[in-house]
DNA sequence: GTGGTCTAGACCACC
DNA sequence: GTGGTCTAGACCACG
């Protein structure tokens, strides 16, 4: 896996990278139980600060993507959400109506839109239709 | 048009009210040439400060969203875009691309997320198909 | 770079602030990358409150002339522009017009004006002639 | 003479009024001694308050472009500038340097700028050469 | 250290 | 009445 910083987003550095290794894992370039770089490795690779490697590390872990083994590295977690279908169903219907406001404002039609998720959804890896039930 | 301030959000409430207000236009809520509540009502209705409402409405107009005429109030603008297709293109890429990252994280397929898109994307108005160009 | 503050002109700090920043970078004068004086000292040097200044960055940032690296302080950004060829064409001769007018009511000869003209054209950083589409 | 007002604009109205008279002043469509409408005329025809037209109309005159005769209405003034011709050349290159900066954030060569302007020459009614010196 | 957000309150321009 | 500008000062997020 291969990170990039763009020093000129005005999108603070750990929420860019944050928003990569949850693209990845939900892509599935990176698996489950695949270690990831350690906090001393990835920062230099950057040129950026061990502290802020350290800081999505953990946000990740909370957000139960990853998990740290002490002495050991820092891996990808099983896939596996806490929340509530409801919750969950509600969140993605928040995102969902922002995705359609921008569209709107963009000035895309619905079949535009259309057309470009199915274009998209290709590089994710979804999960399989049974037991979405948690 | 009534907006909400939810102040234990972590959320800066000048994009809180932003977020309302750009998804009231894409749903037809607020119309081309409608009046928004001035400065000074909005600020008092809301408990907040009325530096704050002003903000939203500044950011909006060079959003192109909302136009003020001085002395008169602020207004929804006709929609126009400036912005190169490209530029729209890859803007509307992005947004995707987090949706489906986000999806995946919580746990739905594909076929849950279009079902859902399906039926949010009666409550917006689109363009007409026609000349999208520009 | 050293900037200027006329109090005793009408037009409002911030404006003169961007206008110079906006010029300094089109004649070259700041580069690329190149990083601006934090807003706290710009502050302290034109003896102007800070969130003036910020407000100033926020503002060319918006334009595309400016980013900030949250932390890091405020650079010029690459030049970029997202805007449709049409939109920009508008807007120039909108300015052209204006000068038109001006060089009139002032009393000055086409060729007068013209001769001005080509005498700071060279104070100017123009972009090479090649893909100037978009 | 024609005036139009463009209400989304966020130029003040009075400042679009007063641009649009010394414009059509400077492309000869307005004539020196040529009559205005009345100010509740014009006010009518445009739907906006008369004390905005006075406004037009009161700092046109102390701009020296027109005059009024009581009782007779506004009229076109004879060309004249008071300023010298070194404070004359000065407001002229400040707005050639405000021209030039535009032109070049917005991505446009000298080359394109100067066609741009030929072409928009043409619409002009210059004085003659002879005895600019005032 | 950096910039971003929010509040409070003054003063001005516009219509 | 409307919105726009500026100041002052507090608090937070970022690296």
């Amino acid at each position: 896996m291969e990170f990039r910083i763009e020093s000129s987003s005005r999108v603070p550095i750990y929420r860019q990278l944050m928003a990569q290794v949850r693209e990845a894992v939900a892509r599935g370039r990176l698996k489950a139980d695949e270690r990831l770089p350690s906090v001393r490795d990835l920062s230099r690779q950057l040129v950026i600060n061990p502290n802020t490697v350290a800081r999505v590390y953990t946000e990740l872990e909370r957000e139960g993507i990853l998990n740290t083994r002490p002495g050991l590295g820092v891996f990808v977690a099983q896939p596996k959400s806490d929340l509530t279908k409801r919750a969950r169903k509600e969140r993605l219907l928040c995102l969902i109506d922002e995705l359609l406001t921008e569209t709107v404002h963009l000035g895309f039609t619905a079949e535009e839109l259309l057309a470009m998720i199915s274009e998209r959804l290709q590089r994710f890896q979804f999960p399989q239709a049974v037991g979405s039930e948690s």
